[in-house]
DNA sequence: ACGATCACG
DNA sequence: ACGTACGTGATCGTG
């Protein structure tokens, strides 16, 4: 046995590396001895992609305030024989102990799951997140005054303000070893001092963090809404768990044809001497040079080039179509479309690519309780902003197999709707339960009968300006309406809803002379930024929203139709099921989701079906 | 590491 | 009285 030792908020810690079949049962008794106390639980592997093809587990450690077991299961760089026997201890140790605790527990959960034979439903009861705890106590990541959701961070502020960055701890031994973050992870000697010594400091940080993370929750009264998040986070590991399948054919042509299209524009650039289409300070001197004026300016003071600014001076509206007010800035055009195509071939069809497992499925990352508003992401890849106004990049992503089809449920206007359930404004209530097209309804109040498609799409962004707490100057760049027109509707609209001005007056100013927070129906504390109280609107419609999908979720997999589910994005549920029975399942899925009376409200949460062909992108092509 | 950009709801 | 559109993830270039 290696014996390792570290100062942790002044008191003396011991990390102990099993080094052989003595240790192993020493750690099970060390484990046994532990009763009901929590044991925080963590594993080492080679990346960060549990699903991929050359993913080793190397190590698992477990640990309490002052002690640290570092478990070596790796297939590599150790015995077999020593290898299968470190595996079987942790597994026998995360059979039965009571109360295990991770940071981020889903990353280890559907690793243990894979890797290491601990089944992730056997595992999950006794399995709490400190991510999900923090997350509670405080959504705000270091960018905006908060401790984040990392362990360091949350270290600093709960444990030790001198607690070691464990990550960047390694980041520097691989590069003293000549390794790489991208290669460390894998090449590091298991036996390497910084790497157990942070292996086995990352449970002890994560056991003391748990302590007081947990007496936190408790005293804020959040632990129903902890029970509530752990449940999301299971279900949502078992929808990454099964992942999604993709067309990798039709992924391969279609990054050869996005590349071949983005060099071709990167050429048109080269002629006007844009060396990097991504180089902003480049195109703008490059424009300036060919005698277009520049006015917009970016945050740091730098005149603006995005796409906004450019396509006008390529004479396209938002649609991409030519104008006809101008001859086209043919540099602008270039760099709109050169960039579109290089994102979509790397970011989406390549990185989609890049992600598949030997099956052929791509299993996204997906963080259940991520936003400040506790709204999902999902990364590696990032599935939820795969181009929607074309069908391309969705078209490859399949169903489960050639029997197979995609499907869609998706809550109508679901923010609109929780804004009149919050606010109780009497007369959008009204109109949501009279089954109304709810801007179509606001336009005739506003503009009579007669209401063109443009009135209506303008009280569209006016009630999304409301949600966004937008003012009438930005209302109008979204919406390319006059001012004055934008000023008229806004203040006809505050009249119509008078509850929801009320509202959103009385959360400003409550948050001015109370806490500066705001608090969803769930219980759920938001933090509000000083400068930005207006947000709270937002914060609280945003939440809620986002908690109907979560609790839709858990009502899903108790009607057993999990296995359908694909992906969550945002305020829908997208599936695959077998083609003879999908509109059966897709029923079944919009009809568990829908809420009846939102509530008490009265509001009616309804849902879409959409059921389509082989691929995503089926449900978009209609459309188009 | 950070700003700019662009994709989504 | 004044002035603010909300939330994400990924990539690229620059310093």
């Amino acid at each position: 046995m290696r014996v390792q030792h570290h100062r942790i908020a002044g008191e003396q810690v011991v990390i102990r590396v099993a080094e052989s079949r003595a240790d192993l049962d020493e750690f099970e008794r060390w484990a046994a001895e532990q009763g009901r106390r929590p044991v925080a639980v963590d594993t080492e592997a080679t990346g960060l992609n549990a699903f991929s093809a050359g993913f080793r587990l190397r190590m698992v450690q477990f640990g309490t305030a002052r002690e640290a077991w570092v478990i070596p299961v790796d297939t590599q760089g150790i015995p077999p024989e020593m290898s299968t026997a470190g595996l079987g201890s942790a597994r026998r140790v995360l059979a039965c102990h009571p109360a295990l605790v991770a940071h981020n527990a889903p990353f280890d959960a559907l690793v243990l799951d894979r890797h290491a034979g601990v089944d992730l439903d056997a595992l999950w009861p006794r399995l709490t997140d400190t991510a999900i705890l923090a997350h509670l106590c405080d959504p705000r990541g270091p960018e905006d005054g908060g401790p984040g959701l990392k362990l360091k961070g949350l270290a600093a502020l709960h444990v030790d303000p001198d607690a070691p960055d464990t990550a960047d701890g390694l980041t520097a031994a691989f590069r003293t070893l000549g390794l790489t973050t991208e290669t460390g992870w894998a090449q590091i000697p298991l036996d390497h001092p910084t790497y157990t010594l942070y292996a086995g400091l990352d449970v002890i940080l994560t056991a003391r963090l748990h302590t007081v993370l947990a007496d936190l929750v408790a005293a804020r009264g959040f632990t129903r809404l902890a029970e509530f998040e752990a449940a999301v986070a299971l279900v949502c590991a078992k929808i990454q768990r099964r992942g999604v399948r993709v067309d990798p054919e039709y992924l391969t042509a279609l990054r050869a044809d996005l590349l071949s299209d983005a060099e071709r524009w990167t050429d048109v650039a080269a002629g006007y001497g844009v060396r990097s289409i991504n180089a902003p300070a480049q195109v703008v001197n490059a424009l300036l040079g060919m005698g277009e004026t520049l006015t917009e300016i970016t945050k740091s003071g730098a005149l603006k080039v995005d796409k906004e600014v450019l396509a006008p001076l390529a004479d396209l509206d938002r649609e991409w179509e030519r104008i006809g007010a101008r001859e086209p800035n043919l540099l602008a055009d270039a760099v709109i479309r050169g960039k579109r195509s290089a994102k979509w071939a790397v970011s989406y069809a390549g990185a989609m690519l890049d992600y598949r497992d030997a099956d052929d499925r791509i299993h996204p990352s997906i963080a259940s309780l991520r936003a400040r508003t506790a709204r999902m992401s999902i990364s590696r890849p990032a599935l939820q902003q795969l181009p929607s106004k074309e069908a391309r990049v969705r078209r490859g992503m399949l169903a489960d197999d050639d029997a197979s089809v995609w499907g869609s449920v998706d809550y109508q206007a679901v923010e609109m709707r929780v804004i009149a359930a919050l606010s109780g404004d009497p007369v959008m209530i009204e109109a949501i339960r009279a089954g109304r097209d709810l801007h179509g309804y606001t336009a005739e109040l506003v503009y009579g009968p007669d209401y063109t498609l443009r009135q209506r799409n303008l009280m569209k962004g006016v009630g999304l300006g409301k949600l966004f707490g937008g003012g009438a100057d930005t209302l109008a760049r979204q919406t390319g309406a006059p001012v004055d027109q934008v000023r008229h509707a806004t203040r006809r609209y505050d009249r119509v809803y008078r509850g929801i001005t009320r509202y959103s007056a009385r959360l400003v100013r409550r948050a001015e002379y109370g806490r500066r927070e705001v608090t969803t129906p769930t219980g759920r504390v938001i933090p509000l930024d000083r400068n930005r109280l207006y947000a709270a609107t937002n914060y609280i419609v945003q939440s809620t929203a986002r908690d109907v999908l979560a609790d839709a979720l858990l009502r899903v997999d108790d009607a057993g139709l999990l296995d359908y589910v694909r992906l969550p994005v945002h305020d829908e549920l997208v599936f695959s099921a077998p083609a003879d029975t999908a509109h059966e399942v897709g029923r079944a899925l919009a009809e568990t989701m829908a809420v009846t009376d939102f509530l008490g409200t009265g509001v009616p949460l309804t849902t879409d079906l959409e059921i389509g062909g082989r691929s995503w992108g089926s449900l978009y092509e209609l459309a188009a």
